[in-house]
DNA sequence: TCATATTTTGAATGAATCTTCATCATCGGA
DNA sequence: TCCGATGATGAAGATTCATTCAAAATATGA
């Protein structure tokens, strides 16, 4: 985004900016909204507490920026992956793959975003999650259009309604992560999308 | 648990109890746990502050208690439908309806369930998630060995280790329960528990 | 180097709210 | 009916914490 286009001081001031937002997800993250402090903020940050006020205007502008910016960057993600004029199992394939990464690399974002989406979050008064829920509808949809694509050219058969076989493979896929999150030692990290996969695609009970 | 058998002012005493926790299910679900003052609590169930700390040590406590007790009645009753001496396709219908029924009926508390088991509620400091999560871990551990048996007589293919089907099955359970909540007019009530089952039944890739 | 503009600082403020406890109301037996 | 015990009450105390703003620090440019 031409950031090396602006003036130095500028430049200056957007660093410090993802600094604060780095150690606000950070803390959020470990302990939750309500249990984080605007000071604690600004000790981790090495700041003073006035400065986190020149970047956003309270705490529920820096909590809910924290988490809208981060969730365009991953949602937009997400759809061009989904997005590709590719074969329907190979897409499957890149966006497990992909969801897996994110969430392994990305995992403080990745709990909120949770929260938020499915609509348990119960942070802000005005529940910040419509805000989150509507974006992550958007993405449902797109993964939605991969089944029905599949459905249509007739790679998949029709055994559910491709919106709830999106809904559905998102929420085991999410499942599947935080039991490796929960447990490392017991539940490897799923490595081979396909194994996340091989739930759909193959039936369960005997032909 | 022989209530009637009790004086009349303990049976008093235990339907106060009773009534403050409903009221603060109620308002716990609506709002989170710390956007709800014990005052709002005491004003809706129409009993002093005061009265509140005679039943519960203070708010964690209370909000400790409310989750537990549930927590403990409804993993009862998943256990003995998980335990019965069944066909596991029968099994696994029974469980399905009970869950959704559950749900239906007991939305402020599920609401909560959700976000402690999930490992995403970050209402206390010291996370009530570990006991409820604890909890949740041996009913899932009993709808493995649902699968598990299922596997070993042959009823179901083994397509993925046992504790791993379990996990997928409740979490798309859950996903498509959430999705009827937040819209009831797009997304009709599961009514047959085999519109969730049929995903794990049924292969979706064509043979 | 100095005067001015800009930025950073963190002590002070004040609102929210959990918790306590002295006081008041109620009940049961004499 | 009266009295002591038990239970209920909610105003006041204590604490926590978001936010402000006057003053200090720093940067800019002449």
């Amino acid at each position: 985004m031409a950031v090396e286009k602006l003036p130095r001081r500028e430049r200056e001031k957007l660093r410090q900016r993802q600094e604060i937002l780095v150690t606000a997800l950070d803390l959020f993250s470990q302990k939750g909204y309500h249990n984080v402090a605007m000071h604690e903020i600004a000790e981790k940050a090495e700041f003073a507490i006035g400065t986190l006020y020149k970047f956003f205007q309270n705490k529920e502008d820096l909590y809910k920026t924290l988490i809208l910016e981060r969730c365009d960057d991953f949602l937009e993600e997400c759809r061009q992956i989904l997005e590709q004029p590719e074969d329907e199992v190979e897409i499957l394939r890149q966006y497990v793959h992909f969801r897996s990464e994110r969430f392994r690399n990305n995992l403080p974002f990745v709990r909120l975003f949770l929260a938020e989406s499915r609509g348990v979050g119960f942070n802000l008064k005005a529940g910040l999650d419509d805000e989150v829920r509507t974006r992550y509808y958007e993405i449902l949809q797109c993964l939605a259009a991969v089944f029905a694509s599949g459905i249509e050219n007739q790679r998949f058969r029709k055994i559910a309604d491709p919106y709830y076989l999106a809904v559905a493979l998102d929420s085991v896929l999410d499942a599947s992560l935080l039991l490796w999150l929960d447990a490392p030692e017991r539940h490897p990290y799923p490595e081979d999308p396909d194994a996340i996969l091989n739930i759909f695609f193959q039936g369960l009970i005997e032909p």
